[in-house]
DNA sequence: CTCAAATACTTCACTACCTGAAACAACCAT
DNA sequence: ATGGTTGTTTCAGGTAGTGAAGTATTTGAG
């Protein structure tokens, strides 16, 4: 119901480049995932597993897709060595998918690799980087 | 080269911030798309061709993706009445890709549902939405 | 305790996306 | 004229994603 009709041009101009940081986010997230020979699926995968083991379930809802497909994208990472799955002792239908010490070192290699918004911000003064923040943090605020 | 070693938290939380804003914009983009039974990438193309005709090979520059590709994607819109292929008078070799009426009908209510980063800005001053857009334009400028 | 419902995962069929190679037509420069 | 280049398509092959059906296990109601 909000929504003004005729957005003013500032607006419009800030609206235009959140998109292009998104467009440039990504492509850089793709590349750095190419790199080492992951697709950008299996590139979150893994960073989600670098920090815990998780479930098949859990990681479906992290990555906001049907479990069915994450048993695709956790077969071609444990079948490159880079995933486990183990059982889980507390309930035997669950599967604990674990990175392995290799599956680590990729996610670790791949986060160094992630410059962007970080080269980028080193261009911005703290008080700006404070600002910038802030105003990020109200954006993602109403939701 | 740069990228400091041990990046301050403020950066850290920024970076991170970005990444919640990348992630949000995309679920935004795709559920508006699939509330037009559109997939993303379909979406996309369709955006592109309401502001002009063009030749697949631009189409291809545009989405960063190979040619071949772009052949699918007008395809299935050309199967549903929202693309068109005509020759270009100009070079027989080339075919432009021209959003029909109901294309542009579709891609203007697109960017209808596309409220992100409009409600979202909404909670922000103008001297706040003045100092977001400089950050970003900053950090896009050095690419 | 028992057994029916719910939960976790996998498999299957299907569609979309994406790439790279090969084919074909049309253009263009010599 | 013709050989190289360009624009598009087709094809094979692989990943991503959904939804339905199937199996195993857990849980809860009686």
């Amino acid at each position: 119901m909000p929504t003004p009709r005729t957005p003013d041009p500032l607006t419009l101009e800030v609206v235009d480049l959140i998109g292009s940081v998104v467009a440039r986010y990504h492509e850089e997230y793709e590349s750095a995932a190419a790199g080492h020979a992951l697709t950008g699926a299996q590139a979150r995968l893994l960073s989600l597993l670098s920090l815990e083991p998780l479930p098949m379930r859990r990681l479906a809802q992290r990555l906001k897709c049907e479990p069915s497909n994450v048993t695709g994208i956790v077969d071609r990472l444990e079948a490159r060595g880079l995933v486990e799955r183990r059982p889980d002792p507390a309930d035997r239908r669950v599967k604990l998918a674990v990175a392995t010490e290799e599956g680590r070192r990729v996610a670790r290699s791949l986060q160094d690799s992630l410059r962007f918004a970080r080269e980028p911000l080193a261009g911005l003064s703290e008080p700006e980087r404070i600002a910038l923040r802030d105003a990020l943090r109200r954006m993602l605020a109403e939701s």
